[in-house]
RNA sequence: GCCGGAGUGGCGGAACUGGUAGACGCAGCGGACUUAAACUCCGCGGCCCGCGAGGGCGUCAGGGUUCGAAUCCCUGCUCCGGCACCA
C-alpha cells in the first residue's frame, strides 16, 4: 500500500482514540459493579493496592495489565466482575517527605493518588473507582482501631514487654519485616538492634496450626512452602531436668527444655540456658558470677547480627551448676551460651553434641564429652565406640539407638515415642509442639499510621477508646521538630486526656499501627466502603467472599498474606465475617527489573516511565507488550526494543478490519490466493484458523498464558495478512475472522478493539454497543476441524518425511502410504522394519536394525 | 548450610501428558516500493559441510531408561528466590 492509498482511511493513531473511550466507558458506568446482581455468577478480582509513592511505574503496568485483561474475560463469560482498586496510603515516606520538604504527609499522600489515579486510568483498565478506599482516611482506619478493640476485647491483641528488634527508621519492626543475615529493616534496610519495649502484639500464634492448613486454597506451592516454613512447627517433648544440690544451694529447681529428639536424651552431656534465661542469676555459682554476669552483660549489648552469626565461633560460660538428666540419674554441667534463643521454645536445651551440629562445636570447644547414642545401619560396635569427626544428625526408621540404656537397639523412631510415653509416665515430660511463628508486633513509633486506640489511666491502667469516641484522628498540626522521633509524643493536645472509665487525667498511646494492618482486610471494605455501622458488611461478604482470585508479587508470601490469613480468620471466629480463607487462588507476577537486571529503584536511574511509552505507543500497545514478553510469573529485565512490533501487529488489524482489499506493495505474488487455491478455498482456511485461534485463546486467558496468547493472535493476524487484496478478503468468512479477532483482542487490547467494533457496526449501520458487553464467541468445532493433517515419519528416530493424510486414515493404511515414500525407502536402506510405532496418528516411528 | 525454582538460537521466549526442537516477536540479512530515507510489504534465518538435493551435530555438562528425551531417573556445574544457630 503507498502513502497515498493509506491516507484513504484513517491511520492507527491510539493518543486520539484511547483518551476517548476511556471518557466514554467513565460516563457509561461502564466497570461499575452491582454487588447485589445475583442474576450472574460472581467473580471478585482483586490486584494489591499500590502504596502510595506518587508514581507508577513499569512494574504496576506488568501487574495490572493482566488483571484487567482477566476481568475482561470473565465478564465477557458471562460474570459479574468486580475489580477494585485503592491506596496503601499509610507509612513512613510519607513522613520523610514531610521532614524534607516540609510538606504535610497527608497533603503528600493525596496528591500522589491524584496522579496515580491519573496514570492508573490511562491503562484503560476496569476498576471500580466507586468502591475505592484510602487507608490513611479517618473513616477507613478507624475499623482499624475497632477491629483492634474487638481483637483486644477477645484476648488476641495484647501488649507485653519484651526485647523487640528496632529500626532507627521505622521503630519497632514485626519478626517477618527484619530480613538477611545482616538483620536490616525491609522496608528502610537499616541494620536493627534489640531493645527492651513494651508493645502491642496480635496472636498471629494461636492460629498457627490453622495456617498451615492450605486445603481450602489454591496457592502456588512455592507460597505454601515459604509459610509453612515461616511458620515451622516442630514436634518433639519438653523433658524436665531438675538442678543438683550443692554445698551453697539446695537445688530442686525445674529446669525445662524443648526437644525435637527426645531419642537421644542419653547423649545428653550438657545443658545450654540463653543469657536472658530467667534461673541465669539462680544457677550462677559464686566462683562464676563475675563471669556469667560479664556474658550475660555483653550479650544484652551485642546486636542481633552479631549474635545471630552462624559463622561466628560458638562463646558461652560455665554456670557451676549442674542438673541431673531424667531417664539415668546422670550430673551433667549447666553452661550459658547466646546460641541458645530466649524466645524459642523454653530458652533452654539440653546439649547432645554426638547428633548436633551446634552442640558438637561447642563441645569440641570447651572440651565437653560427646556421646554417641545414635547409630546408623552399617555402623560397627568399634565404630560406636570411636571419637566422632562431625556430629551425626540422620534419624529415620534405618538409624538404632546405642548406648542408652534399655532403649539400645530400638529404632531411632521408635526409641522418640517410647522415651516421650515414658516421661509422660513419669511426669517429667511430654510431648510437645513449637512454632518458629511468633505473635505479630504491630506498635511503631511514628505519625503516619493508625493511632492504637487506648488511653493509659494512673488508676484504671489500660483502658480502651469506647466505639463512639473512634476514630482516634490523627492531629492535624505536627511538629516534627527536626527529631527522628514521633511527633505524636510531643503533641500534648493528643497525647493529654480523660480516662473513659474514671473521668481522671490519662495519657494516650501515642504508637499507631504497623500498615499491614490496614491490608489484612482492605478487600472486605472495597464491597462496603462508606458503611460507617460496620467495617464489613456481612451479607455483601458472604455473597462476595473469598476473592476468587488475587493477583500480586511474590514479596508478599509471608508478610501480608500471612497477615491476611490470620486477620481473616480472627474475624471469622469474632464473627465479623464468614469466610476463614481470604483468597481462594493466587497468582504471583514476576517482577520487571531495570534494563541493568537490576531492581527498578530511583538511586539506580533504571526506572521506565510508562506515561513516556503510553505517549509514544498507545495504552494498548504497553498493555500487550508486557504480556507478550514472557509468562506472567516470570517477569524480567525491562527492555523496550520489542515494543515496536506490538504496534506492527496492531496497525495490521487496524487496516485489516478497516480496508480488507487494499494491498501493499511486495513482491508480484501479493494480492494473489495461495497456489491451488480458490476463493472457496481460502474462505475455508479463515475459518478454520480463526476458530482454532478462538479454541486456544479461550483457554490461554483462562490459564492466564497470555505471551502465547497474543502469539497466536499474531498467527491469526499474520493469515489475514495474506488474504488481504485477495479475493478471499471482505469475504462472509473474512468478516467473521476479523469479529473474532476484536474479540479476542478485546481484553487485552480494549482502546483498539472497541474503536474498531465501532467503526465496523457503523459500516453496516448497526447501532454502538460497546464490545466489552458482548458475549465471549463460542468455537464452531465443525469450522476448527480440518480434514487433512500432517504426520511426521521416523526412521529409528529420526525425522526423515512428513506426510499429508486424511484426518481419520487407518493405522495400517497410514503405514503401507509411508513405507512407500522415496525419503523413507532410502532411509531404510533395504532394511526390513522390526516395529513400526503409532503414536495416536500423531506420528510414525519405524524401527529397524 | 537448608528449602524452593530455573538453565533452549545474537536476544525475549514456544514446545499438550515422553512424540516434527526453536511457534510468535525483537535484532540482523536480501529484495520490492521511494528521487532518497523513514514507513510499509515480500523473503531468508540454530550451528557445521554442500551449488543444490541432502547430510551431520544440537535444548548447561556427563551418564542412564525408552522405538523415541528439552521433557523421566542419577551425578555434577551455574544462576535466581526464600530462610539464617528455632534445639
Amino acid at each position: 500500500m503507498s502513502a497515498a492509498e493509506r491516507t484513504r482511511i484513517d491511520r492507527y493513531e491510539p493518543a486520539t482514540i484511547e483518551p476517548r473511550w476511556q471518557r466514554r466507558w467513565a460516563e457509561l458506568d461502564l466497570y461499575e459493579t452491582d454487588l447485589t446482581d445475583e442474576s450472574r455468577p460472581k467473580y471478585y478480582l482483586l490486584t494489591m493496592y499500590p502504596y502510595t509513592s506518587g508514581n507508577l511505574h513499569i512494574g504496576h503496568w506488568y501487574a495490572k495489565s493482566p488483571t484487567d485483561a482477566i476481568a475482561r474475560f470473565h465478564r465477557m463469560n458471562g460474570e459479574n466482575v468486580f475489580l477494585p482498586i485503592g491506596f496503601d496510603a499509610f507509612g513512613l515516606p510519607a513522613e520523610n517527605a514531610a521532614i524534607k520538604n516540609k510538606i504535610h504527609p497527608r497533603q503528600w499522600t493525596l496528591s500522589n493518588i491524584e496522579n496515580m489515579r491519573r496514570q492508573l486510568r490511562s491503562m484503560g483498565a476496569t476498576f471500580a473507582w466507586k468502591s475505592e478506599v484510602v487507608t490513611c482516611d479517618p473513616d477507613y482506619y478507624r475499623w482499624n482501631q475497632w477491629i483492634f478493640l474487638r481483637f483486644l476485647e477477645a484476648g488476641l491483641a495484647y501488649r507485653a514487654s519484651s526485647p523487640v528488634d528496632w529500626c532507627p527508621n521505622d521503630g519497632t519492626l514485626a519478626r517477618e519485616q527484619v530480613e538477611g543475615a545482616d538483620r536490616h529493616c525491609w522496608r528502610c534496610g537499616m541494620r536493627v538492634v534489640k531493645r527492651e519495649l513494651d508493645q502491642w502484639y496480635l496472636r498471629t500464634t494461636n492460629y498457627a496450626d490453622e495456617l498451615l492448613d492450605f486445603s481450602a486454597i489454591e496457592w502456588p506451592e512455592s507460597v505454601r512452602i515459604m509459610q509453612t516454613n515461616w511458620i515451622g512447627r516442630s514436634e518433639g517433648a519438653e523433658v524436665a531436668f531438675t538442678t543438683e544440690p550443692d554445698e551453697s544451694r539446695p537445688g530442686g529447681d525445674e529446669l525445662r527444655v524443648f526437644t525435637t529428639r527426645p531419642d537421644t536424651l542419653y547423649g545428653a552431656t550438657f545443658m545450654v540456658l540463653a543469657p536472658e534465661h530467667a534461673l541465669v542469676p539462680k544457677l550462677t555459682h559464686s566462683h562464676r558470677k563475675a563471669e556469667v554476669e560479664a556474658y550475660v552483660a555483653a550479650a544484652g549489648r551485642e546486636t542481633e547480627i552479631e549474635r545471630m552469626s552462624t559463622e561466628r565461633p560458638k562463646t558461652g560460660v560455665f554456670t557451676g551448676s549442674y542438673a541431673v538428666n531424667p531417664v539415668n540419674g546422670e550430673r551433667i554441667p549447666i553452661w550459658i551460651a547466646d546460641y541458645v534463643l530466649a524466645g524459642y521454645g523454653t530458652g533452654a536445651i539440653m546439649a547432645v553434641p554426638a547428633h548436633d551440629e551446634r552442640d558438637f562445636e561447642f563441645a569440641r570447644k570447651f572440651g565437653l564429652p560427646i556421646r554417641r547414642v545414635i547409630a546408623g545401619p552399617e555402623v560397627t560396635d568399634a565404630e560406636v565406640a570411636a571419637p566422632m569427626e562431625t556430629a551425626f544428625v540422620s534419624h529415620g526408621t534405618e538409624e538404632r539407638m546405642v548406648n542408652s540404656g534399655p532403649y539400645t537397639g530400638l529404632p531411632a523412631k521408635e526409641g522418640f515415642a517410647s522415651i516421650v510415653a515414658m516421661l509422660e509416665k513419669q511426669g517429667k515430660g511430654k510431648a510437645s509442639v513449637n512454632y518458629r511463628l511468633r505473635d505479630w508486633l504491630i506498635s511503631r513509633q511514628r505519625y503516619w499510621g493508625t493511632p492504637i486506640p487506648v488511653v493509659y489511666c494512673d488508676s484504671d491502667g489500660i483502658v480502651p477508646v469506647p466505639d463512639d469516641q473512634l476514630p482516634v484522628r490523627l492531629p492535624e498540626k505536627v511538629d516534627y521538630a527536626g527529631r527522628g522521633d514521633n511527633p505524636l509524643k510531643s503533641d500534648a493536645a493528643f497525647v493529654n486526656t480523660t480516662c473513659p472509665r474514671c473521668g481522671g487525667q490519662a495519657r494516650r498511646e501515642t504508637d499507631t499501627m504497623d500498615t499491614f494492618i490496614d491490608s489484612s482486610w482492605y478487600w472486605f471494605r472495597y464491597l462496603s466502603p462508606s458503611d460507617s455501622n460496620a467495617p464489613v458488611d456481612r451479607k455483601v461478604e458472604a455473597r462476595w467472599c473469598p476473592v476468587d482470585q488475587y493477583t500480586g508479587g511474590a514479596e508478599h508470601a509471608v508478610m501480608h498474606l500471612l497477615y491476611a490469613r490470620f486477620f481473616t480468620k480472627a474475624m471469622a471466629d469474632l464473627g465479623l465475617v464468614h469466610e476463614r480463607e481470604p483468597f481462594k487462588r493466587l497468582f504471583n507476577q514476576g517482577q520487571i527489573l531495570g534494563a541493568d537486571g537490576e531492581r527498578m529503584s530511583k538511586s539506580r536511574g533504571n526506572v521506565q516511565d510508562p506515561d513516556e511509552l503510553v505517549s509514544r505507543f498507545g495504552a494498548d500497545a504497553v498493555r500487550l507488550f508486557l504480556m507478550f514478553m514472557g509468562p506472567w510469573d516470570q517477569g524480567g529485565p525491562w527492555s523496550p526494543t520489542g515494543i515496536g512490533g506490538i504496534s506492527r501487529f496492531l496497525n495490521r488489524v487496524w487496516y485489516a478490519a478497516l480496508d480488507p482489499h487494499g494491498v501493499d506493495a511486495g513482491d508480484a505474488e501479493s494480492g494473489m490466493l495461495p497456489a491451488g487455491q480458490d476463493r472457496a478455498a481460502g474462505e475455508r482456511a479463515l475459518r478454520t484458523a480463526a476458530h482454532r485461534t478462538l479454541r486456544i485463546v479461550s483457554e490461554e486467558y483462562a490459564k492466564m498464558r497470555f505471551n502465547t496468547m497474543v502469539a497466536h493472535l499474531m498467527e491469526l493476524s499474520n493469515l489475514l495478512q495474506r488474504y488481504r487484496g485477495t479475493a478471499a478478503a471482505g469475504t462472509k468468512a473474512w468478516n467473521e475472522a476479523i469479529r473474532l479477532m476484536l474479540l479476542m483482542l478485546a481484553p487485552c487490547a480494549p482502546h483498539i478493539a472497541e474503536e474498531l467494533w465501532s467503526r465496523l457496526a457503523e459500516a453496516r449501520g448497526e447501532a454502538w454497543s460497546s464490545i466489552h458487553t458482548q458475549a465471549w464467541p463460542a468455537v464452531d468445532e465443525a469450522a476448527a476441524t480440518e480434514n487433512e493433517r500432517e504426520v511426521p515419519v521416523q526412521v529409528n528416530g529420526k525425522l526423515r518425511d512428513r506426510v499429508m493424510v486424511p484426518v481419520g486414515i487407518g493405522e495400517a493404511e497410514l503405514e503401507r502410504l509411508v513405507l512407500a515414500r522415496p525419503k523413507v525407502v532410502t532411509a531404510l536402506d533395504g532394511k526390513a522394519p522390526l516395529k513400526v510405532i503409532h503414536a495416536g496418528g500423531k506420528l510414525v516411528n519405524i524401527v529397524v536394525r
